[in-house]
Order: C-alpha cells, then structure tokens, then sequence
DNA sequence: TTTATTATTGCGACTTAATCGCAATAATAA
DNA sequence: TTATTATTGCGATTAAGTCGCAATAATAAA
C-alpha cells in the first residue's frame, strides 16, 4: 500500500504541525470544519500514527489525542515514543512533556507502545493560584 | 454520601483481590456471572477507584482495566497511582509494574491522577522466544 | 422488633468515540 | 489518455461506559 499525497492529508497534517498541543479528534474537526468527513480525519490520523508521523495519547476517559513527532527519541535511528503528556482538567490542553522515562520490564519483556497521561491543573488554571 | 456492606460489592472486591492482574470490566463480569448486573459493577467499580480501595488503568484501545491497591505508593499518608502497568498485546494480561514513577513537571503545574501503560509482549508470549 | 430512610441495584435506554462497508473520487503510474 | 487502486464521503454499526428510574435491601431510628 503506497501513500499519496490527498487535500485531507496535507490538511489535518498541517493543523497538528502548527499546534503547541495534542489534538481531539473533535478539535482537529472543528478547525477542519467541512473540509474533511469524519471518518476521513480517523483514518488519516491512524495512517499517520503507522507511519510514525504524529503519536496518539490516551486521556483518563478513553478519548484519544494527536500530536505532530517533534520532539520525539530516535534510539537507534527508530522512532520512540516514550514521553508524558499532561491534561489540565480545567482548560483542556493536552501537552507533550519534555521528559524522556525508561521503565525497568521484568525479564523478557519486550515493548512495543507508551503511553503516558497526567492530569491535573496547569500553571493557568492550578486552584491556589489567586 | 455513606457506604453501606453489600452482595454486589462483596463480590466484586473479592474477585479483584484474588487476581493477580487488572481486570476489564467483561472479565469482572464473566467471573460474576448473572450474579451482579453490568451497570452495578461499572458503579461498584467507580467507587472503589472513588474511595481509593481499586485503580484504574487505561489501555492503548481506551478499554478501563481495574486492580485492587496492593502495592501503591502512599506518600505523607496520602494514596498515590504512580505505577505504571503492562499489557502484553498477545495473551491479552494486565499488570501492575513495580517501579514507581516521578515525572518532572513546569513549574505550577498540579497533578490528580497519572495513567501510565505499556504494551508489548510479556516473557511467555515474546516473539523469538522459540 | 418494627418501621423509616436512603444507598444501592437491576433493567433498559442512551451517549460518545471510533470503526466499517461500499460506492464514488482522485492520486499516481502506465 | 487511460488504467489502477489508495483514499474519501456517507451512513450504518460497534463498543464501552453512563444514566434515569422504579424496586430492593442495608442501616438507622423508633
Ligand atoms: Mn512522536
Ligand atoms: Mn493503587
Ligand atoms: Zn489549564
Ligand atoms: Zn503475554
């Protein structure tokens, strides 16, 4: 299965790149608006994510979000993808985290994905902060 | 808001207590049986997490995965889900990691709650492990 | 013990997020 | 140009979890 080069593609891929933060599929839609179908902007960003082009994070309550592979680890030249995010229960934002983690597997354990999210309160929105 | 001793919840701890993994909402209710309806145990299982008794994990699919609290942290007595878990893509097993994290978070930021899962193969079921 | 209070349950309907089938479209190759 | 097929649009469908509400049962009060 060889890609091409589709509006929607170069669509969806430009409003992630130009994102400080991880999108919802619902945000990504809302900036697209009548753009590019539902389903199309799901199946774009699951190709995306094979190709190792933009990561998926899961929230606590099972939505996902996407973000462009800036920052990302290459150890040995392959895509990794081992980092945090961080999710303000007040405002929303999803953010990528810059720390790097490495956990320590029982024996014979190989991994395959990563998947990080913290939630709690951003230095906007943290209560206490008058 | 007082709790009160009941069959359903009886039930429901008991089956978490005696695994040695996390358990999805459908193996809780295989194990139960007509026993306790599925809505009772998705209650019965947000209550626990509520009073910190169970913890929830999120898979890579946004499926919840529930562990009684064993071997969390406690930090100045208070309750902490700082582990991350393991799910092995093959046989389809839920674990809790020993190694407790610490992320480095900027500055103001607060945390709630952390969700952190691998997914890769575990010992039994790693590739080329002939 | 009996009665009252209300947390909890069972059941079905509902929500939300994401996927799927399939015919139509449009990149790319021939 | 024409052919090939990856990709799209659209509606239907799945899957996981939640919700409303009347019935039940755990606890407290009498
Ligand atoms: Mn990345
Ligand atoms: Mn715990
Ligand atoms: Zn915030
Ligand atoms: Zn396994």
């Amino acid at each position: 299965m060889k890609r091409r080069n589709t509006q929607a593609q170069a669509a969806v891929l430009q409003v992630l790149k130009s994102s400080d933060r991880a999108l919802s599929h619902e945000q990504l839609q809302a900036e697209l608006g009548t753009k590019v179908d539902r389903a199309t902007i799901y199946r774009v960003l699951n190709r995306f994510c094979e190709d190792g082009l933009v990561h998926k994070a899961m929230d606590d309550d099972g939505k996902q979000y996407f973000a462009y592979c800036a920052g990302c680890d290459k150890p040995n030249n392959k895509h990794s993808h081992n980092h945090f995010h961080f999710k303000c229960r007040q405002c929303g934002k999803v953010e990528c985290l810059q720390h790097k983690m490495h956990i320590p597997l029982p024996a014979g354990y190989v991994v395959t994905d990563f998947n990080g999210m913290i939630s709690g309160y951003c230095n906007r929105c943290a209560p206490g902060e008058a």
